[in-house]
DNA sequence: CCCGGGATCAACCTTTCGGTTGATCCCGTG
DNA sequence: CACGGGATCAACCGAAAGGTTGATCCCGGG
């Protein structure tokens, strides 16, 4: 195996493309296959396994307008039988993407301004088997394992993002099935784990500190 | 004029890539030079035109991490005495992006998701002088002529900003020196412009429309 | 000169939110 | 098994926000 084989999976053709020539220039890296969502690369992962030419690692963005998201995707992939690394390369560095990421089984997790050669070493590093996370995303999981009392728990991560597409507190529990109660019992939590005593600068905070995305931010 | 050439200006060196191999791969079209922020560009500009080699049109993105925004580039470009057609090439087409490109003197509004042919109409027809608009971008403007009563005022825009660093009614009221009462007039006005009904949601939407900019963002 | 829109404020009422207390259930660790 | 943390819910209260009506002032255009 002497080149590594490489499933694109982006539903832009413009970055897919950039990807495609960055990568193709570098040595011992080549495009096995591409996708515009992650419905096709499952598509194409098992065309290309039963040709017996499997990919070494699959390059995975995040967010994807329509089709399958990057998240679910990457669950299904490391699912299956024979799974290849998946690399995740989004635009975002947000806590919430990084966990969604690491916790569906992504090998690692880039972003896309990240330097050519940065692009190629992590590329290199997945396929190997290796794990390769981007300064942020490796901070952030050094801290939640360090002191992760006073870092947010997923589920009031969930509920600030509900938060912050401007959802009333019941609109919020109808939305994940719990108690009005409970919305508010979380909330409290959060607003004490952020040092806020309200919604609008729970809102800010989290978005400065990066824990969610700015409102109205496409995903 | 034999080529059609292209500043190219966006800061993901994997989407500079990408349009540099999909434009060059057209024929009559060629890279004049390549920018990761909107002062590279300007610089950029300065350089070519000096060489007698200005480009025939610059292909913009609006969302640029550090450096100068896309916007503010583009009205700068405008400003020049010799002013070639700027054609935005963006990944969203919220209203207040569509709005302030053209505001800012675009020629034209392209998403990046667009199929490679239509990018490349797109650049030849900007280059001509001519105006070319996605459909959802072109809508959005016959819509805002038809009716203009919809927009915010600028004392309402402000009360927004302070909204949306989380300030409660009072604290708005004492930072803008009126009463707390005016300030809650002002938000019943800007609910029922943004078509929301509680302060999280119009934050959302304002922030969407890019009416304000998202909270804890970088100044 | 009158009209309309923007900005300002008050009074009033309803709904939502913030905060507390206390409770149950489940799960993983020591 | 006991303990703690996370998630769940209820009841309660005061504070804040949402919504309505009505009013004054200023300014610019027909």
């Amino acid at each position: 195996m002497t080149e590594v084989r490489v499933l694109l999976v982006d539903d832009h053709p413009v970055v897919r493309a950039g990807l495609r020539a960055m990568l193709t220039g570098f040595e011992g890296i080549s495009i096995a296959a591409e996708a515009s969502d992650g419905k096709a690369a499952l598509k194409e992962l098992a065309r290309l396994t039963a040709l017996g030419e499997a990919p070494d690692v699959v390059l995975m963005d995040l967010q994807m307008g329509a089709g399958m998201d990057g998240v679910t995707a990457t669950a299904a992939i490391r699912k299956l039988a024979s799974t290849p690394p998946v690399l995740i390369l989004t635009t975002y560095d947000t806590d919430a993407d990084i966990l969604a990421a690491v916790e569906a089984g992504a090998s690692g997790y880039m972003l896309k301004d990240a330097p050519p050669e940065q692009l190629r070493q992590a590329v290199l590093q997945a396929a190997a088997g290796g794990t390769v996370l981007a300064p942020r995303a490796a901070a952030l999981l050094m801290d939640r394992i360090s002191n992760p009392g006073t870092s947010l728990t997923q589920r009031e991560v969930q509920l600030l993002e509900l938060l912050a597409t401007g959802l009333s507190n019941r609109a919020i529990a109808k939305e994940v099935f719990i108690s009005e109660a409970t919305v508010k019992t979380h909330l409290v939590h959060i607003y004490g784990k952020l040092g806020v005593d309200n919604r609008t600068a729970a809102i800010a905070e989290a978005t400065r500190r990066r824990i969610i995305r700015p409102p109205g931010a496409k995903g």
